[in-house]
DNA sequence: TAATCAAGACAGACCGGTCGGTCTGTCACT
DNA sequence: AGTGACAGACCGACCGGTCTGTCTTGATTA
C-alpha cells in the first residue's frame, strides 16, 4: 500500500481512539512507519490530513452501514437492517475504528474548539437523520406502519439513540450493552408495524 | 469566592468547551486570574483537578436535573420532568456548561486515552440508566403504563436518546433541534400511558 | 501593646519534554 | 542530470510541573 493510504488509515484508527487534537504527528508517523519528510510530502498540514481522513471515514461508514439495504423488501426493513449494520458491521468491527464512531469523537472534541472542522462532521449527522426520516416516510406511504406513527418524532428518536448507543459503546466497549440498545430500538420499531 | 472554587468553576466551563486534555493550565490560570503558584497551592496536579471538577459537575447535574421530581404526582411524570429538566435547566442553561454536557465530553475524549478517568464518568451513565429504569418500573407497577410496555427496552431507548440529543446539541447548539428531540421522546412516552 | 515569627497564599522564573511545521540532505529511478 | 520520495535535524511555541521568593495574616512572645 502506498504511504499516503497507510497514513490515512492509521490516522483513522488513531483519531477514533484519541481524537484529532490529542493524536500527535509522532503517533501517526510511528504507526505508519515513516517520518516528517514522508508525511509532509503527501499532506500540507495535520488539518489537511483531517479532511482526507474524514472522507475515508465517510466512505467506510457508507460501505458498512448501507450494505444490503437495496435488497430489503420493505422500507421498514431497511431501517432495521441499517441498525443491524450499525451495530455489527460498523461499531463492532473495530478494525478500522478501534475507538468507536470517529464522527462522534470529532463532533465532541472539535465542537467549540475548531468549528470549521466540526461543521463538516455535522453535515453527516444531518444526512443520516434525513435518511432515516425518508425511509420511515416511504414505509408509512407504503402502508407498512400504523397510521398514527409520527415519522418525524420516530426518526428523531432513532437517530438520537444511535448516537447515544455509540457514545456509550465508546466508553465501555461492551458488545452486550450495545446489543441491548440496538435491539431495544429494533424491538420498538417492530411495534410500529401494522 | 475562594480561589479554589473559582478554579473549579472556570475549569468546569473550559472542560465542557475544549475537553480535559486540550484545556491547558494556562487557559485555566487566565480564566481564574491566578498563577501556577495559586493553582498548585490547591491542587496536586491537573488530574487531581479533574476529580474535583467531576464532583462539582455531578452536584450540578443532580441540582439541575432532579429538581422538582419529588413533587411529581405519577412516576411517569417524573421521567417526563427529568427530560424537561435535562433540556431546559441543564443543557440550555449554558452558564456552567457552555460547551454542552461535560460528561459526554469526558467519556468520548478519555475513553481510550485515560481509562481510569473515563471509568469515573461511566459510573454516572450507569446510574442514570438505572434511575430511568427504576422510575419506569415503579410507573408500571402503579398501573400508569400499558401492560405490554417493556421497561428495559424503554429505559435503554430513553437513556441513549438523551446522550444522543446531547451530542447533537454540543455540535450545533440548536435549541430548536434539541427541543424537537426531547419533545419526540416525551411525546413517545405519552403514548405508553394507559 | 508592640515586636517577632511561622505558615499559608500566591506570583512568576524556570525546567525538560513534546507539539506542529520547516528545511536540508540522501537515495532511487527515469 | 533531474525529480519525486523519504529521513531526520532543527525551530519556536507551548505543555505540565517544580521551585524560589514575596506578601499577608494571625498567633506568640516580652
Amino acid at each position: 500500500m502506498a504511504l499516503k493510504e497507510t497514513i490515512i488509515n492509521e490516522s483513522l484508527k488513531l483519531f477514533s481512539l484519541k481524537g484529532f487534537v490529542s493524536t500527535s504527528l509522532h503517533d501517526i508517523l510511528s504507526a505508519a512507519n515513516t517520518s516528517k519528510g514522508g508525511f509532509y510530502n503527501h499532506f500540507a498540514s495535520k488539518e489537511a490530513l483531517f479532511y482526507q481522513v474524514l472522507d475515508e471515514a465517510r466512505t467506510m461508514w457508507r460501505d458498512r452501514n448501507l450494505h444490503g439495504l437495496d435488497e430489503a423488501d420493505q422500507h421498514l426493513d431497511k431501517v432495521i437492517l441499517l441498525l443491524h449494520n450499525y451495530q455489527e458491521r460498523y461499531l463492532l468491527d473495530a478494525e478500522k475504528f478501534p475507538g468507536g464512531c470517529i464522527f462522534i469523537m470529532f463532533a465532541v472534541e472539535l465542537g467549540d474548539q475548531r468549528p470549521h472542522l466540526s461543521k463538516e462532521v455535522q453535515k453527516g449527522f444531518v444526512g443520516l437523520k434525513a435518511m432515516i426520516k425518508r425511509m420511515l416516510d416511504l414505509s408509512k406511504e407504503a402502508g407498512e406502519l400504523k397510521k398514527d406513527v409520527n415519522t418525524e418524532e420516530m426518526s428523531e428518536i432513532i437517530f438520537s439513540s444511535m448516537l447515544g448507543a455509540s457514545v456509550n459503546f465508546s466508553t465501555d466497549k461492551s458488545a452486550e450493552k450495545l446489543n441491548r440498545s440496538i435491539n431495544a430500538l429494533i424491538g420498538f420499531l417492530e411495534t410500529l408495524r401494522k
